[in-house]
DNA sequence: TTTAAAACATACATCCATGTATGTTTATTG
DNA sequence: CAATAAACATACATGGATGTATGTTTTAAA
């Protein structure tokens, strides 16, 4: 049955699609190989032509949908703006709305961050992911190390400190919202808790704003 | 191999000390009930007499271990304080701090937090466990609304807001810790971190502090 | 003191997921 | 237009986990 490679790959992406769906739903571990062939409309036989195992799946989803997140996270970064508070708000609060209509994103963000323990087969990949995610902080670090030199911002905040926090509360509302995205309403939410974070926090952490 | 009542106690304790502990390690759909009775070094059989299935045990866990925490935490709320700001720091901050010699409480955490994806046969028990966080929710919301009703606290920030915003960072902060409690510096973390929420975000919501 | 049952260990049957081997069709290349 | 190999589907072999059945020892009750 070859078909042409237009059709493999969309075999390839129905599989990869089927995968990061059902890997969000069962967890790694649970998900059969045959539960993303099925899902792709396919047999194992497919599965096994396009990759050597389930690990294999697992890597390619986080180099195709989770680092791409991570990066444009850190895109969003670069730009200019004239209030880096602003900017860090804007910025969580556009990642957060965005996740609604992005349902294979949200899928990706709900395996790496609450269905994949690494452990057992998964383990080898544990250090090379939190190097990936390492180059998220060090920018971060690096942006409000900028701001607090300039003294306009952040003036007794340790960058570390501030990096860490944020992202312990950023994680922790991702979390918390794709434990349950259906009922969850982001849309509504999300400007209040980055807000609480943003407007009150590092509302006195500014000088000349 | 009839054993005393106390013999019989031990080994289900052994078991469930065991369990926590791999639970916490390879994520409970990887775990074997032979891993759990080699833990304990028995055999399955001393599992099966003890408990149905793993879901028994996951189950016994959670009233076992995981309750009492969550009702740990509860009871820091009760007692009186000067300052509310200050009480809910210390509390946070003891609670991480706490856990560095505290290592079935953290594996119970962990297990909880982060190796449990309520998929496939642990799906009945999502609903009842997220009932039993909400009991917190609901503590912490009538915590705030105490002190905003009194004016001196919390003028502007809605009570719920402030509880969900709150329980993400703390979750955040533990879900950070838990990942490599070997080697993540809780000790001198803790108070940062929880410091940057309570010192920075409430310090301007006191009025009469 | 007997004896029934507790508290396991051992043995067995079953199923399910994996990996691989092989079969089949068809696109593509020379 | 052959013929090779791509792109799968199907079939088979294996191992490991589960659940249960049965065996064994010993406690504790009568």
């Amino acid at each position: 049955m070859k078909r042409t490679k237009e059709e493999a790959k969309k075999t390839r992406d129905d599989l990869l699609r089927s995968a990061v769906r059902i890997f969000s739903e069962k967890g790694v571990s649970r998900t059969t190989l045959n539960d993303i062939a099925k899902g792709a409309n396919v047999t194992r036989g497919a599965v096994y032509w396009h990759f050597e195992n389930k690990v294999e799946i697992f890597d390619a989803l986080h180099e195709r949908m989770y680092q791409p997140f991570l990066d444009s996270v850190l895109e969003g970064l670069k730009e200019e703006h004239s209030n880096p508070v602003e900017q860090l708000r804007e910025l969580w609060i556009k990642l957060l709305l965005d996740l609604e209509k992005d349902e294979p994103r949200r899928q990706a963000l709900t395996l790496f961050l609450r269905k994949c323990s690494y452990s057992g087969e998964l383990a080898p990949y544990k250090e090379q992911h939190r190097k990936k995610q390492e180059e998220g902080v060090r920018a971060f670090e690096a942006y409000f190390k900028k701001y607090k030199d300039t003294g306009r911002f952040l003036k007794d905040i340790d960058p570390q400190t501030m990096t860490e926090g944020m992202f312990c509360y950023m994680k922790g509302i991702l979390y918390q919202y794709l434990d349950e995205p259906d009922t969850y309403a982001i849309q509504t939410k999300a400007p209040e808790l980055v807000g609480l974070f943003f407007n009150c926090i590092l509302k006195d952490s500014i000088s000349s704003a």
